[in-house]
DNA sequence: ATGCCAGGTAACACCTGA
């Protein structure tokens, strides 16, 4: 059996002690990261004795993702071309050669506000490219997952109060139906077979004790190809990593995959 | 409509996040 796990820790430097933590918990074999908030030199190095390599895709101060992989699998990192993906470190590609299996660890742009039309389209555009990138794995029965910080609020229930996140480039109906789109090639949004919407939350903001509150939403995923439909049998999510001290303001979420 | 928090960078204020 494999354990996923992504988080958006909101700078890896100031959550290295949490993320040891949640490696000690529940001993994932691939951790997806997000928004690390430093360049790849600036990774601490606290993977490499817990028996992790570490894939990195980092800039200075902003956004960034690194995806941590159980040393024993032989794996390797993908290149990618796309402008659009590239302009920002928003996405990280591997592969496990052992498994063939397919690894796309994202962090979608927020996209706000959507009255400034370049913020927003850039998350559509950003979107549409991984479609691209995503739908050729589906088309050569490839295995895949994309794990990561969608940005989308895929169900109004996902959310505690919808209306707030409406006008929202969160909740947006464009940004849903980008995200229907990812759907309707053939990904399956994995806590769907697990929990019923609204059941579950993997973010609640640091302002108007929303955590005391459980003013949450749902915005971190996990999608897998249909090949990998058989091979799922857990969906969790780590919400006590929300009441640490000095904590990110998501929580881990991880799917758990048979052979 | 904006700030509320939080982190980073740069510099004692502003950007980005969601």
């Amino acid at each position: 059996m494999l354990v996923i796990v992504s988080w958006n820790v909101n700078s890896i430097r100031t959550r290295e002690d949490h993320v040891l933590k949640l490696i000690n918990d529940i001993k994932p074999d691939i951790l997806m990261i997000q928004e690390i908030k430093c360049m790849d030199i600036e990774f601490p190095d606290f993977y490499s004795n817990a028996g992790y390599n570490a894939f990195i895709c980092g800039e200075k101060g902003k956004y960034g993702v690194a995806t941590l992989i159980k040393k024993e699998f032989d794996v390797e990192e993908v290149t990618i071309n796309n402008q659009i993906l590239k302009k920002e470190a928003r996405l990280i590609m591997t592969k496990i050669k052992d498994l063939n299996l397919n690894l796309i660890n994202v962090y979608t742009p927020n996209g706000n506000p959507i009255e400034n039309s370049e913020k927003f389209n850039f998350k559509i555009e950003w979107m549409n490219q991984l479609k691209q990138l995503s739908c050729k794995f589906v088309k050569d029965y490839q295995k895949c997952v994309i794990g990561g910080d969608f940005n989308v609020i895929e169900n109004n229930n996902d959310a505690s109060n919808f209306e707030n996140w409406r006008n929202d480039a969160l909740g947006h109906h464009l940004v849903r139906t980008k995200f229907r789109e990812l759907l309707s090639i053939g990904y399956l949004n994995t806590i769907r077979l697990f929990e019923k919407p609204g059941s579950k939350y993997s973010f609640w903001d640091y302002q108007r004790a929303s955590w005391e509150r459980n003013e949450g939403i749902l915005i971190d995923h996990f999608l897998i190809s249909p090949n990998l439909t058989k091979n799922i049998f857990k969906f969790g999510i780590e919400e006590k990593y929300r009441g640490l001290k000095q904590p990110s303001d998501h929580v881990p979420v991880w799917i758990g995959l048979n052979n």
